[in-house]
RNA sequence: GGCGGCGUAGCCAAGUGGUAAGGCAGAGGUCUGCAAAACCUUUAUUCAGCGGUUCAAAUCCGCUCGCCGCCUCCA
């Protein structure tokens, strides 16, 4: 099945044709560098990352350009504030953007220009809208007409007329249109500015990723993503922009991911109700975050609390555990004999058709507008057959192990694509231990010297005192694992 | 007010014309001295409500109710 995405401009999913074939430009709107990043842009960055490896992994030759919109009136009022120049305050949340986006594992783009790089060819396409009549010049800042582009506000469906009757738009004196918006600021006593044929100044909030867009990946081009939030204005003014600056179709194909909700509404730094990567990262392993974003379909709400997380958590260990499971079977020496190696148990017939068909499922879902969420489901239906098999198999036959050995390569294809599960899974389970350990107010050799006195109490069949020591351990938060190699402990909410 | 989206089991969440994926929690089972953990099995005659189109609808159309987003910086 061909790749379909769903197309902001149709509002339809539509088939994925790129301009040249096997090849895919694709930009995604960075962030404005003046804070910590929050959950909502660690959602944007994921889902962009996903997308943008499925095109790597289903043959196209991508070039992905991220930007860091590096001056910008929040970041001058930030430096204001701590005294500092812009750039000290762009550098420092550059550098952190770049710590978490590695933490949560991903890729690299090809690009990833800031827009004070640019300020040239900014000021190029400044001139051309203004040589074409699309612009004017106003007091030292350059405005867009939007009454010069007549499919002005048709990614966002919106009508020019009765935004302009709503109350909200200011009043500028300076504008001829209050829809117009700055291309390029006259820049204020104290702020950054660079030469301009208008003057000292710096460029306006959209015109970067226009500029910067045509520098890397032409007039036109594939994919163009962001959050929803930026259909209105910023994509819009992107859109007229370009469009008539280059007289061609600027992108053919309009990504927009979902929000992150917390209790139903939008997490925003204005609203005040967002976590900062890092701080969840404290709590949750950063697959775990991935997988818990990628639960849902990117154009869907996300509704993130500390439960839904521990969901995540869950289904994810469900996950590693059935392959840690499998790692221990085959590196295990155990051998049947030979007429019981061609032996496979009730379920090895089933695993073996799930398993050929694992790949083209997980296919099918990327190509429907990247649907990771089905295409997890794709790992638990597998995760459950193999579990049945190892569950009803008495002796593990070398058919059924090759059947096995075949899971760990196929999860860690989709693992390149998804980024998760992408850890050893004895590592992965080790650490969700550890971390949770850490909470416990018992140490590790108190609780090896109540197990020892348990199992001493158990070999008198002295049981009363034995689940004593069972129960008191796990009012403390340690639950104890008897098996047949000996008793071991984990951490009670795991 | 304008535009857009959403409403699927206790919770999360796929499915957008052919008779409800998956996960979490719950229940039953295997195992166990009993447990726990793990694993297996199971859990929606029904998709906010009401009408309509159709041989057939959660899926299309209309209306109603509820929630959310954008319209101002925002992933």
């Amino acid at each position: 099945m061909p790749l379909r995405v769903h197309n902001t401009l149709s509002g339809e999913k539509e088939l994925f044709i790129p301009l040249e074939p096997g090849k895919a430009g694709m930009y995604v709107c960075g962030v404005t560098v003046y804070d910590y990043c929050h959950i909502g842009h660690a959602r944007a960055n994921i889902v962009f990352d996903v997308i943008y490896r499925y095109l790597k992994y289903i043959g196209y030759e991508v070039t992905y350009v991220r930007n860091y919109t590096d001056i910008d009136d929040k970041i001058i009022r930030r430096a204001n504030q701590e005294g500092v120049d812009y750039s000290t305050v762009s550098t420092r949340y550059i550098e952190a953007f770049d710590e978490d986006m590695a933490l949560l594992g991903l890729e690299k783009p090809t690009f990833e220009p800031k827009a004070t790089d640019h300020i040239g060819r900014i000021i190029e396409m400044v001139e051309t809208l203004v040589a074409k009549g699309n612009a004017y010049e106003s007091e030292g800042d350059v405005y867009f007409s939007v009454d010069s582009f007549p499919e002005y506000l048709k990614l966002s469906g919106r009508n020019l007329q009765e935004m302009q009757a709503g109350a909200r738009v200011e009043v500028g004196e300076k504008k001829r249109n209050d829809m117009d918006f700055a291309l390029w600021k006259n820049s204020k006593p104290g702020e950054p500015w660079w030469e301009s044929p208008w003057g000292r100044g710096r460029p306006g909030w959209h015109i970067e990723c226009s500029a910067m867009s045509m520098e890397f990946l032409g007039k036109s081009f594939d994919l163009h993503g962001g959050g929803k939030d930026l259909v209105f204005p910023h994509h819009e003014n992107e859109i007229a922009q370009s469009e008539a600056a280059n007289g061609c179709r600027f992108v053919r194909y309009w990504l927009h991911n979902g929000f992150v909700n917390i209790n139903s509404e939008k997490m925003s730094k204005s609203l005040g109700n967002f976590f900062t990567i890092r701080d969840v990262l404290e709590k949750y392993d950063p697959e775990t975050l991935r997988f818990f974003i990628l639960s849902a379909h990117y154009r869907s709400p996300l509704d993130f609390s500390d439960r839904n997380l521990d969901e995540a958590e869950t289904g994810l260990e469900r996950i590693y555990s059935c392959l840690a499971a499998i790692n221990h079977i085959l590196s295990s020496d155990e051998e049947s004999s030979p007429d019981e190696d061609l032996q496979l148990f009730i379920s090895g017939p089933e695993l073996l058709g799930k398993l050929d068909g694992v790949i083209s499922r997980f296919h099918e879902a990327m190509d429907d507008d990247f649907n990771t969420a089905l295409a997890l489901a794709v790992l638990f239906d597998t995760v459950r057959c193999a579990n049945r098999l190892i569950g009803e198999s008495k002796f593990l036959t070398r058919k059924t192990k090759d059947l096995l050995s075949r899971i760990p390569q196929i999860f860690s294809e989709i693992g390149s694509v998804l980024g998760v599960p992408v850890s050893d899974p004895s590592d992965w389970l080790e650490k969700l231990k550890t971390k949770k350990a850490a909470n416990l107010d018992i140490s590790s050799e108190e609780i090896e010297k109540l197990i020892e006195e348990r199992k001493e109490a158990r070999s008198e069949k002295n049981f009363t005192r034995s689940d004593e020591i069972r129960d008191t351990l796990l009012k403390r938060g340690v639950r104890l694992l008897d098996s047949a190699d000996g008793t071991t402990w984990q951490p009670s909410d795991i």
